[in-house]
DNA sequence: GCGACTATTGGACGCTTGCACAACAGCGGC
DNA sequence: GCCGCTGTTGTGCAAGCGTCCAATAGTCGC
């Protein structure tokens, strides 16, 4: 294995351990027994746990956002993407990644280095749904004189009805989070009842 | 010192603990330490460090409540109501007591009372706005099919773009987050424009 | 003044954590 | 064929945690 692969098993054993128990919660001796090696390793390739924890994060958020990126721009239409955008948001069977926004959120304030990951990457979701509404506007499919603004809201909507669900299981149904956060949408981009439901 | 006295003072002292090392780095010993006297006695008084912790971040967010809830009943109109619910929820000079529902959010999934006392309070935040909507639908001023889904709508607008405001800065501007929730919120109700504007 | 009871102490227990370190293995360059 | 380097191992250490418990101090009713 090349140091490159093997930092990636790494981060990959710590992802799978974060997975059950939580980025909080995961320890050196875990993601080296997930691993099937030696617990000094991970100290070989990795300064501290922190930096694990750091890149397993960043890790799971970018290649998430690659991922929605992706089946956004194969999308027909910017109504499409934001379907997707909306559709792949939602917490369905991956509340983990969920948990580890709302990890770094609070810990943001504390922690420098986490902070400017989880702002970057934070900002670079809100920019995806930027460009989507620019690109729809151009288009003529979308009325909207503040996209950047329309982000924001839209995702911070997201993110506050989705928080509801991870954090307190059921004080908001799961499948309002995607329908109501829809619903704010279409009025965010002038467009009739309905138009983004799935 | 009486046992409610005593109680409360275990109370404040893993306030003032959680206020600088956050809420999942609070121990039993930083408290005790804070309180100037030994750690057993903190479980004389709570069966668990996690009764603590919730009984600390209860101590926050209820009392928060209580002063908004105040300055709402002797608003003197529903529409005065929303636009003081928006004013004091919107974080200015207590960013701290905003960092307490992130550090509640993040941990709920790890700690069950503290879960438990997160999930009430955000409910009880979410029936007093309903509550408000219900009365502004009654006397006419205000619109609205679902006062319950629009005060969780209201809500997770507010929470997801205070969080940015906490956890990341100036991803979000200040002002923004009264402003945007103001519009959102005239929307939901069937106000016109800058109704809620202050 | 005495007995009962509660508040409070301080330390022990068992467990887990991140990290350091000495030793070993394997392999490419000379 | 040996040297040296790097990946890798396994263990050991010191510190931290929540919890528990036996012993002490203090106080109130009688």
């Amino acid at each position: 294995m090349t140091p490159d692969q093997r930092r990636d098993a790494i981060v990959d054993a710590a992802l799978s351990v974060a997975l059950e128990k939580g980025l909080a919660a995961t320890t050196v001796r875990d993601v080296a027994a997930a691993m099937g090696t030696s617990s000094g390793l991970i100290h070989h390739y990795f300064d501290s746990m922190d930096e694990v924890l750091a890149a397993a994060f960043e890790r799971v958020a970018s290649d998430d956002l690659a991922l929605t990126a992706t089946a956004m721009a194969s999308a027909e239409s910017p109504t499409a993407a934001i379907i997707e955008y909306l559709r792949t948001y939602a917490p369905a069977d991956k509340d983990w990644a969920f948990q580890f926004w709302l990890d770094a959120w609070a810990e943001a304030g504390r922690r420098p280095a986490l902070q400017a990951t989880s702002r970057r990457l934070n900002l670079a979701w809100q920019a995806l749904l930027e460009r989507t509404i620019v690109a729809g506007v151009e288009s003529g499919e979308f009325r909207c004189a503040d996209p950047d603004g329309a982000a924001w809201r839209i995702l911070s909507l997201l993110d506050g009805l989705a928080l509801q669900v991870v954090a307190h299981g059921t004080t908001v149904r799961r499948a309002d989070v995607e329908g109501w956060t829809a619903a704010a949408a279409e009025v965010e981009l002038g467009l009739p009842r309905r138009a983004l439901a799935t």
